[in-house]
DNA sequence: CTTATAATGAGAATAGTTCTTGGTATGGAA
DNA sequence: TTCCATACCAAGAACTATTCTCATTATAAG
């Protein structure tokens, strides 16, 4: 089993809250690594498998959001889907199918999100709001239900 | 108690399915046009008060939605909130504060706006997504927050 | 004013998630 | 190694937002 640069960075800021990263928080990683987008906790239980049992399994995200390793994504209702978050995975964008509910990542190039960044930062100052980040998401059909 | 551009709009749109703008409907809608954002069922049971019942409200919400009146929107765990659709209100953004979860309606000019559209489409068309719509969420902290 | 249909209200039921409890594993000190 | 303190884990109960059921009430059309 080959450890990826990913694996090794959760594995550091794990130590340095005295968090241990166990088997079922690297699977939850490796799963969310592979995956080309967030994941729910019923998603993550199918691509894992029973080796993680779900009562620990939520305990397992809970713990990687509380230490800044996954962020929280909500699309749909009663569901939340979990993503490696932006340090790790650097900063994206999501399409989002209308007909599915999947929710995909989406890189965007570097002169585009500065331009995005440029209108959000002018728009928020336009409103006195503090901003601190950004989501766009693109809503449409995905492959699979076009 | 006067009827609004909106209520007149949502009437007819009603009426097209047969569906009655009865007293309860009536109550959320105006608690909606009131709002400047989403809110959840448990925000609008605070603004209209006990006159409509939490049974009724969901299924009022969930009528609204089918016919095409509200729109929701999820951005906290658990909790769906619901806004006028875009038909109604015009397209616009939101604002979202990390701290307390509340939503804000965020109105863009037009110049703003068709260049967030550009953007977008061109962003989608990279990657053969058929967009329909597009969410811009700023994140960062709300006035009462700050 | 009757009648068919739609809507309502109260509470039971459900789904996703969180908590509780009692037991297990791990890393460091002796 | 052995012990201890501190995570960590599994199973199921509990919780919260939401949906469903069903008996009753309101509404519009004839």
């Amino acid at each position: 089993m080959v450890e990826t640069a990913i694996e090794r960075q959760v594995e550091r800021r794990l130590a340095e809250s005295d968090v241990r990263f166990t088997r079922g928080r690297r699977a939850v990683i490796q799963a969310l690594v592979e995956a080309d987008g967030p994941k729910s906790a019923a998603e993550l239980s199918v691509l894992i498998g029973a080796e993680v049992p779900v009562s620990s399994l939520y305990r397992t995200l809970a713990v990687l959001e509380e230490t800044g390793v996954l962020a929280p994504h909500y699309s749909s209702p009663g569901l939340t889907r979990f993503e490696l978050a932006e340090w790790l995975l650097g900063h994206h964008h999501h399409l989002v199918c209308i007909d599915c509910g999947q929710v995909e990542d989406l890189a965007v190039d570097e002169p585009t999100e500065q331009q995005i960044q440029a209108l959000v930062s002018t728009v928020a100052k336009s409103v006195s709001f503090s901003e601190t980040n950004h989501a766009l998401e693109i809503e449409g059909h995905c492959a699979k239900c076009a």
